[in-house]
Formats: structure tokens, sequence, C-alpha cells
DNA sequence: AGCTTCAAAATTATAGATAATTATTCCGGT
DNA sequence: ACCGGAATAATTATCTATAATTTTGAAGCT
């Protein structure tokens, strides 16, 4: 539900807080603290409070009651439950977008990807697949199915930040192709058959702790 | 996202409202004045404030900033929008829990089955058929994804009981029946599409406006 | 009568202050 | 040294107060 342009200082502080958030800039478990941030932001903590509440009903933070909020933690179990919940919800969007897509619409997407396959660094990727995703789902007019799907976009660069915080690899991008392809050929339902595939995609990239030992992180990477 | 057991006052007032507006006791486009709910609930308007921001990311009010809160509208599209996305969601949820189902699970569910078909008013039969979905939904072991799914059942009643408010008429639910007879086939394709087809029946009831006209009303009963 | 303009009232948004709760530190006992 | 427990500090949750904005309503004008 990420309803947002608004003036007042309470969405601006959840917008930038979230944004920290998925960047990775505030970390898993990271305090919160509302007069620190009320103090930075050259407000009171009211705006700082109610920015919480969106925040936690976002999925990225989690409040216990007069203990404070917290950056919410995740783990492999919810990257593929976000990963199943946004093929779900997105192959549905985009069955009722098909009619309502255009020529010129294709053609900004097949940029967008063309955008994703030269990013150089995991921001750009993840910016210009957001787009992708956006342009051809957007067309179904369905705002409170969207809104769900954007935040499920905003849980999903979570993970894939944390995953590929300085290591990416550019790579092409042959389901956003086929995809393209097929809803260009009129064949909608191979479309969205691809998608569904193609979000729940988890890439892997082996990390080292600071105590030296390697392990994996998983990530959505579609 | 309804993370709510907590004390806070905060949370206490976004259940109580939230339970209006579903009733419809507080009527789609009502204003929600921080100051006289601050008054009858004996708070201050600023926990007031913070339940407006949970209600906001339920889909149940609509904030203009410095303009106030007011309860949600809606209208067919968008109960056909909550039922597409119930059903994708509860399929997913319901591919999952299979694994997870007990025959005990699905005993309880049987007897919510017939608490529904018993139900001689619309409240009565909206809790029960909650019951039935939950129960077999819950082994999911999803939570985003079960919260999804209440906030969604949430809208839902809310078109059900706006729809229904005075006239209901007891039904036998064969949908839930047949899903929980393939379920106890070990059928879980078949159960699963039954669902999917079940929860975006729309039923259509007939009312009298102010005015002396009739018009039809939709909502989602399943 | 109907419209416009201006002032009063109501309401929202934010700030500042206070009480209550939780975390931390430091000290004495074992 | 280590553990437990008061005293202190930090932080949250809430209330009261103030500034800013919007709505309401009435007077004056065409």
């Amino acid at each position: 539900m990420t309803n947002s342009q608004d003036d007042t200082i309470a969405s601006r502080i959840s917008r930038v807080l979230a944004e920290r958030i998925i960047s990775g800039a505030l970390p898993p478990g990271a305090r919160l603290r509302q007069d620190h941030l009320a103090e930075e932001f050259g407000a009171s903590h009211v705006p700082v409070r109610e920015a919480f509440r969106r925040l936690e009903a976002q999925g990225l933070a989690v409040s216990e009651p007069r203990r404070g909020v917290r950056v919410a933690a995740f783990d492999l179990a919810e990257v593929r439950e976000v990963a199943e919940m946004r093929a779900a919800l997105e192959v549905l969007a985009l069955r009722h977008a098909i009619a309502n897509l255009t020529p010129a619409i294709l053609d900004r997407a097949a940029e967008a990807t063309a955008a994703a396959d030269a990013a150089r660094d995991v921001r750009a990727w993840e910016a210009a697949n957001r787009a992708f995703h956006r342009l051809i789902l957007e067309p179904c007019a369905m705002p409170r199915l969207m809104a769900s799907i954007d935040d499920l976009h905003a849980a999903s660069a979570r993970f894939l930040f944390s995953a590929w915080q300085s290591s990416w690899q550019p790579r092409t991008d042959h389901d956003h192709r086929a995809i393209l392809a097929a809803l260009g050929n009129g064949n909608g339902e191979e479309a969205v058959s691809i998608l569904g595939r193609h979000v729940q995609w988890i890439g892997r990239t082996p990390v080292r702790n600071a105590t030296g030992e390697t392990r994996e992180i998983f990530s959505i990477v579609g």
C-alpha cells in the first residue's frame, strides 16, 4: 500500500526510511529510535511514529510495543514466500493487462530490458527490472493489486541488495525478451506462463562472513 | 498486514474502527475526525492518527493530507479485484498447506462448513466461512501470505455486509464440501482448482434505494 | 436569487512536555 | 572473577498546546 506522493512529513520520513531499509543502509534488526530520527529530520516524533506504522504495514519494520521498532529481519523462507506471492499476483495482473497493452508500451518495456542487461551495478539493474515489470502490468488497471505488487517489489529489492551488495555481473535477460515476444505475437498465455516462472527464479551468491566462513545468500532475481 | 494483538492504544483504536468499517456501521465516505474519536476513546489524537495509518494500509480508509481521513469507498471493480486477488493468493496458500493438512483440521473445516450452512444471518455466515478458509490455508506456514489474505478477507466481509445488510438466506455450500472431499482423497490439485473458482463467485442481490429505485449490489460470497 | 469575498469556526498537523516503561551501568555480595 | 540488583539513563507512549489549513457561513454586491 504505497500511497505516498503526498507532502506530509510522516510520508516523507516513511519514504526515506523505506529507501534506507531496502538499500541495506539500515540492516535487519537495526533499531529505529524515534527521537533520533525526529531530530535528524528536524521534526517531532509524532510524524516519525506515523511513518513507523506504514513501514510496519509494508513488512519493512517490526514493532514491539514499548520496546521500539526494528528493521524487519528476513530469511530464505521469506525470500521464497515473496517470490511466490509475486508470481501469483503478477500473473493475475498480466492477464488483465494484456488487453490494454499497446505497441508503445512494449517498446518501452524492451528499452527497460536493454537497460537491465546493460546495468553495471545492482541498483541500476533493479530499477530497470522494476520498470519492465511495472510497464507491462500497470495497464491491468487494478490499483489495489498494483499496490500489493509494489510492496512485494520493495521486499524483493531488499533481498537483492542484501545479496549482491558489491558483486554484480551483467546478465542477458532471456525471460524478459521471451515475454515481450509472446506478447507481441498475441500469445498472451505463453507470456503469462513465462512470467510466472521468471519471478520465482531465485539467484544465489556466496559471501564471506566476518569470521571468514563462506555461505550462500539467496535473492529474487526476476 | 494485521499484526494487532498488542496492547497499545493505537492498535486498539485501529481494531475497533476496522470492525466498524467492515460491519458498515461506518459507511463508505464517512469522515473520521481525530478529535471526536480521541474523545470517544478517552485518548488524545496522536494514537488515533497512528490507527489511521494502519487502516489506510489495509485499504479501509483513505487519507487526503490536510483534509482528513474518510472510510474508503468501493465499487464493483474493487469487489472483483479483491475476489481475484483472493483467488490467486488462496490457491497459492492451499498448494503449500496441503502437505501439512491433518484429518483433525479437515474435521474442523467440515464443522465450519456446517456452521456456515446453518447460519441465520450474514455475520454468522461470514465468521464460519472465514474460519473454513483460515483452517485449510493456515498450515501453509507463510505468515506474510496469510496476512495479505486476512486483509483481503476483511475487504470481502465489508462488501458482503454492505450487500446483505438485512436479507440473508441460508445456502448449502457445495464448494466447501467438494474441496474437503478432494483434500480427503489426496486429490490436491482438484481442491485447489475448486477453491480458485469458488473464491471468485460474486453474489448479487437487489436493494431498494432511498429514492425508491432498485439496483443490484454485488459482493464476494465464498 | 445567485455569486463572490471575507471572517469565524472547525479540523488537521506538528511541536513540546510528561509519565511510564525498558535498557544500562555500576556496585556489593558470594 | 562472576552474578544479582538497585540506581540511573535512555526511550517509548501518550497528553496538552500551538500553528497552519480548510471548511462553513454570512454579509455584501451584481
